[in-house]
DNA sequence: TCGAACATTCTGTAAATACCGAACGATCAG
DNA sequence: CTGATCGTTCGGTATTTACAGAATGTTCGA
């Protein structure tokens, strides 16, 4: 059982909120929460309705929202024709890594810009060549950021 | 005049849908699409709202907020009376910047939710202290990483 | 002191979003 | 086969958001 206490719900609102900020809806970010703090870490959907007082609705379609952004996953169920959820193993950073990949859609944008200003002045072109280098730069960067920190998460275990 | 060739209002309109992928409002990133190509980079208001076919209002609202956000900045005005804004140098720097420290937040709220299993076996706690590690992570290298690379933007200019 | 040319702020509206409850569909025990 | 117990999907509602247009405030030239 989880969220009872007023420290557990405050952490699963605290994530509810920074999921907010990063553009996911503010129930996923419960349903998130509740699997960050759970005991077992596994819990029923009905498990999490009961922890927070939201309706099945909510809770499966933000359950599978979560699945599909590869921050929980589904568990083998104990009980039959039960679903069960868990956090993701390497789940942050997978998070991580998706974001970054829409920052660096940038860096092609960049170049489309550029080459609208093509035979312009060079002044005109330094602000796309900021971004040019700047998300390339967390494009390429990132790639053995992610693979260093994948290692080292990996030998932790 | 920006704005009246095909490829530009693409431009535009791709700077526009990656901004609301980072959760600004669409109108905004309309906005720092045409100050990302036009010629010259100062732009009054009614240029932009000329460009865009879009309300003052709105266009007020959006460059104040993309002042906000550090992505532009205002210009000094070459006519009296009228507000010119231009894209500010750094401006996506400072945006990765600041969005780095959205995440690294999260690394607070691991900590707070560690503590809430306190006592309890190990194995519940590893997804909180993959939480932790990571955005710590995000933490302290980012700082470098900002570093590095206004230096090195600095060097170019 | 007007009035023109701005920018800002307020108000209304249409669209999107978040959430719930109910209906529906599937599966298993009896 | 029937009922109980799940999960999913559908429809509705309330809140939020994204704009536009009108009203308001400000500065400057005549």
């Amino acid at each position: 059982m989880v969220g009872k206490e007023i420290g557990e719900r405050h952490f699963i609102e605290d994530i509810a909120l920074f999921c907010e900020q990063m553009g996911l809806p503010r129930m996923a970010g419960r349903v998130l929460g509740v699997l960050l703090i759970s005991d077992p870490p596994s819990q029923s959907l009905n498990d999490i309705c009961d922890c927070l007082q939201a309706s099945k609705s909510s809770v499966s379609t933000m359950a599978r929202f979560l699945v599909g952004e590869g921050l929980i996953e589904q568990a083998p169920c104990l009980v039959p024709r039960r679903d069960y959820f868990r956090f993701r193993t390497g789940g942050w950073l997978e998070f991580m890594r998706r974001r970054m990949e829409v920052m660096a859609g940038l860096h092609d944008i960049a170049d489309r810009g550029l080459s609208l200003l093509d035979g312009k002045d060079d002044s005109l072109k330094s602000r796309l060549e900021e971004a040019h280098d700047v998300f390339e730069f967390v494009d390429t960067e990132f790639r053995g950021w992610f693979e260093r920190m994948g290692q080292r998460s990996r030998k932790q275990r």
